[in-house]
DNA sequence: GTGGTCTAGACCACG
DNA sequence: GTGGTCTAGACCACC
């Protein structure tokens, strides 16, 4: 639950995670985000890490901040579409860049990860959630 | 061809590389790796970052620094099929994760791939490789 | 209307605010101010906010405040050319100090802010106060 | 030197400061700013706030870092007249509506500036700098 | 040495 | 309680 890729920026993989929520629907506009507090409990970081992360989505326009009543999912619904499509994209293209330079063919990168879903499945269905 | 993602290592993403030219079989044990100098011009990156990947890289058994003559690809090859593999279940984990994430199927999972391929296999017929 | 400057405590603002009202003479010693509640919504604002302007205007003698009744501008009119004066020279001290860093000589400091004032009253007789 | 003004968040000062001396000319574009450290150091400000004003100083394209060598007045030459205008048109604007509020007529502001520039110049003649 | 990130802990303005 | 700023001090990647 809580560990975070050494090697790239805490705040990142928090602004990541939140978007990632948003594309999901389990955030929606209007929706209140954690306090910088409570998810620095939750992810145990310093309250300025989180900080520092809903200030950059602010930035970005993914949240708003109202003084001292906590941080808010924009409202500007519309953005949404657009967040998931560029991060799936992103996520995609990395996945194509990786395999191909490790000199997968185009066929092979589509086998091998349905491959290693099926392989996921079968273990879930034997017990493991780990 | 330059482009490398700050917020992580330079050295990590070089050293990246080299494990990916050496799965793809464009680097075989015993081939010399370019020196340090060269390689920090071919990157744009200073010479300093580059001995730091080497580093890593012999110290991870994947490469050997012979004195006054260079740095080899190691001539362990049967290290190479493991590295491939780790490295493939690692590009794949990290796809499989991040299209979840977003509220992904495995089906679409799939379908995405697929698609992407098609785009770029398109693009690359009218366009060119780059 | 309520356009507060972020980065500048709230409440500063509406003290200044209401001095100013008293040295342009539309607030006049004994008049009555407004309730907390009325000037909170008027801002859009917290009470709090209102109520913390209210009581450092207070402890800087500029107003009184009577138990049950309210808060009333301070009866000491003397008080006020010390007031008118001193905030002036603030407002000129701190345009000379901006205009001198950027570069400007007195010169231009003088000329800038006439220029200022014949566009603003062109744009006026054209257009409109808002 | 380094008297900062209570209530302005400090990295903004800083980030004013600069801007300044790049509109008066005492900043060229391609010219390194001070490091972090020895920033910090000048102005006796812990060395995370001159980062912080740094970082948005390059967000609004004002200053470039180059990783592990500093901070540098961006080329775009053009941009700093904007930021000349831009800056002068708000100290401007902050005067006359700051006079106005206290009920000065147009031509009183005027008069008013020329009685304070000539106040300094003569005390600067007969001595104190103070 | 230089910037970038993080922690720990403090104080303030605001609701 | 909530976010915003600041300090002090640490570690890291990079030049």
């Amino acid at each position: 639950m809580n560990e975070f890729d050494t090697n790239i920026p805490i705040y990142l993989q928090i602004m990541n995670s939140i978007k990632q929520h948003i594309v999901a629907g389990q955030l929606k506009p209007g929706d209140k985000l954690a306090s910088v507090r409570e998810q620095a409990e939750a992810f145990s970081v310093n309250p300025n890490t989180v900080q520092r992360a809903y200030q950059e989505l602010e930035r970005e326009g993914v949240s708003e901040t109202r003084r001292g009543t906590g941080s808010f999912i924009a409202e500007k619904a519309n953005l949404i579409p657009d967040l998931a499509a560029q991060m799936a994209h992103e996520v995609i293209r990395k996945y194509i860049e990786g395999m191909s330079a490790l000199g997968f063919t185009d066929a092979q990168i589509v086998t091998e990860v349905e491959r290693a879903l099926e392989h996921s499945r079968t273990a879930q269905n034997s017990g493991g959630t780990h």
